[in-house]
DNA sequence: CTAACACTTCAAGTATACTTGAAGTCAACA
DNA sequence: TGTTGACTTCAAGTATACTTGAAGTGTTAG
């Protein structure tokens, strides 16, 4: 099995090392092994746990049912039923984020188009288009 | 125009009275007339500011962002060009958000029907399926 | 009229997720 | 060999976005 150190991993995954020795001490980490002089030892476990991380991050969910969710992993038998419910809210979840991104998209959207109305009113010195801002 | 007390709006949004009052504190929100007895009196434009608000909030643009956004909408002239800019920004990284997303969806589904059958293997007494959890 | 409750201000506190600093150890190169 | 740079620990600090508390004023139902 491949190993790695402190540098390849936070190059690897662009984050500084203090992040990695953080999620270490908040027990999202399997046993990090060291060398003889101290130095962190990384695994392609430890790859596996820090993509998990970052997906689970990215989409939302916070680090304390991250951290949830690997102590359900690490005895599955007794908590089988906690990790799918966790898996389906957060699906859930996120198809609902998904669905009100794309909404706030098209907002986003119709303010580039009517702030490019408004440049070109401003430099053809005609008057300002209206614009309806809400969206509730 | 409508007028709208704290409580209303409150509701309205279903926010804390107190978050609407940090929002007129940094500066969020046009003037906040008063009544007689120093009750806040909202109108359709702090409607219309909060759904904007909410829209920035949710698609991740930071409280000094969006400050900046309503300081160039009060002054276009000058700022035609930054808000342009900041929405064009910002619908680009909205886009990369979305893909993102639903790529990390698929991880989760994937998450979802692997646990589903470990449950089924349990139940059974049979092996447990294997699963590769990189993204990377 | 008074009790209960909503509103006010302003400062200080909270939660989350890191990030930095100080002080020390270890390794590799000129 | 010395000095540069990377690593270590552990506590304290930071950033963002609120949230709470204290102390006081105003409003309304019985």
């Amino acid at each position: 099995m491949n190993t790695y150190t402190i540098k390849e991993m936070r190059e690897k995954f662009d984050i500084p090392s203090s992040t990695l020795r953080y999620y270490e001490d908040m027990g999202l980490f399997p046993e990090v092994k060291r060398t003889k002089t101290n130095q962190r030892i990384y695994t392609d476990d430890h790859i596996n746990r820090l993509c998990a991380i970052n997906c689970f991050k990215r989409t939302g969910l916070p680090m304390a049912k991250i951290h949830d969710f690997f102590e359900y992993s690490e005895n599955l038998p007794d908590h089988i039923d906690d990790i799918i419910f966790m898996m389906e809210s957060h699906e859930k979840d996120m198809l609902c984020q998904i669905e009100k991104m794309q909404q706030d998209l098209k907002h986003i959207q119709q303010k580039v188009r009517y702030y490019n109305q408004i440049k070109i009113a401003i430099e053809q010195k005609t008057p300002w288009p209206c614009y309806d801002d809400c969206e509730q």
